[in-house]
DNA sequence: CTGAAAGCGCTAACAG
DNA sequence: CTGTTAGCGCTTTCAG
């Protein structure tokens, strides 16, 4: 005869983690089975669909589980199948508090939606630089099966140093040279060349960058941006340049202490819509007209760049398939296929911003 | 003498699901407390800071399992525990992909630390209307302990009827009469109070409303919208209220079929920042000058808003204190205590777009 | 203070 | 086709 329980459950548990029990107890897969009359094999075996059962039978019993409520506990259920259907995804640095960027917002959604689609979870984790050491601790965790992560930053070496350690993880941003993690990114390089010579062969010259050169992305878009220059013949102005930190609050006291530099320049490229949309503001107040005397363009393509007036001009990527790049080059890592890189392609969408 | 272990782990698992192992199988408790020479029960102890291990025994179990790189398997604890660390995060209808809202952005990052700071992780998922029964679902198969939806929208009597069947929420949104759920959200009348109120000092008098009034939070902007017109004895015109679709993309069409009615108008209140963008574009087309001879208020101070020019007055909603209301009042619901609801202040930002 | 043992809820051999 | 049985990795009595 098999000892009493050892653990009687606490009556009311004072602890502040949350107790799934709410009062009645939770049904679980043997109650479903004595209810039926089978057993625990076969409610599971049913209700995963599986073709060892009759239709008839698996049908009085999904019927039967889903008339009381009754969900398969997904933890256990992993547990045993040693498996896990979470993927995590972590924005690094607090880019999810300051870059309100929209950009951003529709990245994360094609990603929820392309992991939805293989009935996977989505979870959702801001690092910050102090916590480094807590992305593998996800995966050893069990928590999650890898990780998507959302801007580079300065965590290259980091990141390479995950890839070492067997941690599954696939990003989003540029591709450097001595990446070893699978990189999902728009060609950077290209549209900024694309950017560039639209304003270019507007017949505009003295063409101002503003994006942070040291951000991976935005020092990509840079060398597109020199590569067109060089192209038409034009010896990038040191001047032209203005770098600050990407999604930086402080953003248009930079672009306010950039003219207020007085300058000579005819056009800017932005390495971001928002930036571009708060020139505009800047240069309005200072009754520099777009795009008469000044063309713009900026970058991402977000809701709001056709609907500024005038509606801007921009580079745009197409978010729809990253999240769906993501989630397919994470999963080859999961599975240890060799990595891949996909470049999304730029393309310019011409509005009235630099006409 | 037991039988022999009924499931070898295949050597290849063809299955599409992901495969924590990675070659190397993964460390365990029982390999720590091994190599320790210790039982497993003193690891988890040491491990979990149990006051029982003596703090030198604690130091050396506690290294040892860092510096294997071992992590305690979140999943199995929990198992054992009958506890979830894990709040699901929900978006209603495809908010997420549309409404590139940078606000939404800012609320789910205020719940993201909030979550954080309680040790508790956060599942992220956007549900469409054809999949409301899997809400109460994410509960039940416990992924999760509760659920902070954000956009109540049209699913006011669908969260009324989680939490009739014992689901754990709380709600980001408007507090309408008869919800059952907690709720935290800006005070929205008082915010189109507010608004309205202002505009009608700078003497405007033919203050047209930009929102989707059947929605529950722009419904009662419009109420405080008119509070403050019948408190400045005016009468509303029906021809001065444009309702839409709340994140809609063809804001822009609406604006521009509403501006082409020639609605006689000296301001503007719209129920968000994104659509008041908007709507300067729009106007600036048509040649009406913004402040001068339209004013015009938004809702949320996004980051953009200080920007554009002119600078744009609206309604800002304390975002950061709306995370920590949400999962303050989702534990409370966890632990059954009563509902409370949680009213923000709106406060009046006023920049140059209503002078 | 520590270990043995039981079992969280489920799935998957294995043997009918 | 179905039930029995063992055990996923951990925590927690209970008995030293």
């Amino acid at each position: 005869m098999p000892p009493k329980t050892p653990d009687t459950p606490a009556a009311d548990n004072p602890s502040p983690a949350a107790r799934p029990e709410r009062g009645r107890k939770r049904m679980q897969m043997a109650d479903i089975a004595r209810l039926a009359g089978v057993s625990a094999s076969t409610v599971s075996r049913a209700l995963s669909g599986s073709p060892l059962i009759p239709e008839t039978t698996r049908n009085r019993i999904t019927e039967l589980a889903s008339s009381l409520n009754y969900r398969v506990n997904v933890g256990a259920a992993n547990l045993r199948k040693r498996d896990v259907q979470t993927v995590g995804v972590v924005f690094l640095g607090d880019s999810m508090q300051t870059v309100s960027d929209p950009f951003i917002l529709s990245i994360l959604g094609t990603v929820a939606d392309a992991l939805d689609e293989r009935g996977m979870s989505l979870l959702l984790t801001r690092m910050h630089e102090d916590r480094r050491h807590l992305m593998s601790a996800m995966v050893e965790s069990g928590q999650v099966a890898g990780l998507i992560v959302i801007g580079q930053l300065t965590w290259h070496q980091h990141l390479n140093q995950l890839v070492r350690d067997g941690v599954p993880i696939a990003v989003w941003g540029a591709c450097l040279d001595d990446a070893l993690y699978p990189v999902v990114g728009g060609d950077n390089e290209q549209g900024g060349y694309l950017a560039t010579r639209h304003l270019l062969r507007q017949g505009r010259r003295r063409i101002a960058f503003f994006g942070d050169t040291s951000h991976p992305e935005a020092g990509l878009r840079h060398a597109g941006y020199l590569r067109a220059l060089r192209e038409a013949g034009i010896e990038p102005d040191p001047a032209l340049l203005q770098s600050f930190l990407f999604g930086d609050r402080r953003i248009r006291e930079v672009i306010d202490g950039w003219l207020d530099q007085k300058q000579q320049f005819d056009a800017i490229f932005a390495s971001s819509d928002v930036t571009a949309i708060s020139l505009m503001g800047a240069l309005s107040e200072r009754g520099l007209s777009v795009p008469e005397q000044v063309g713009l363009v900026g970058y991402d393509d977000i809701a709001l760049a056709a609907h500024v007036h005038p509606s801007l001009t921009t580079i745009r990527q197409p978010t729809g398939q990253a999240g769906r790049a993501l989630v397919e080059l994470l999963f080859e890592a999961i599975q240890d296929k060799p990595r891949r890189t996909v470049m999304l392609p730029a393309e310019l969408i011409e509005r009235d911003s630099s006409r």
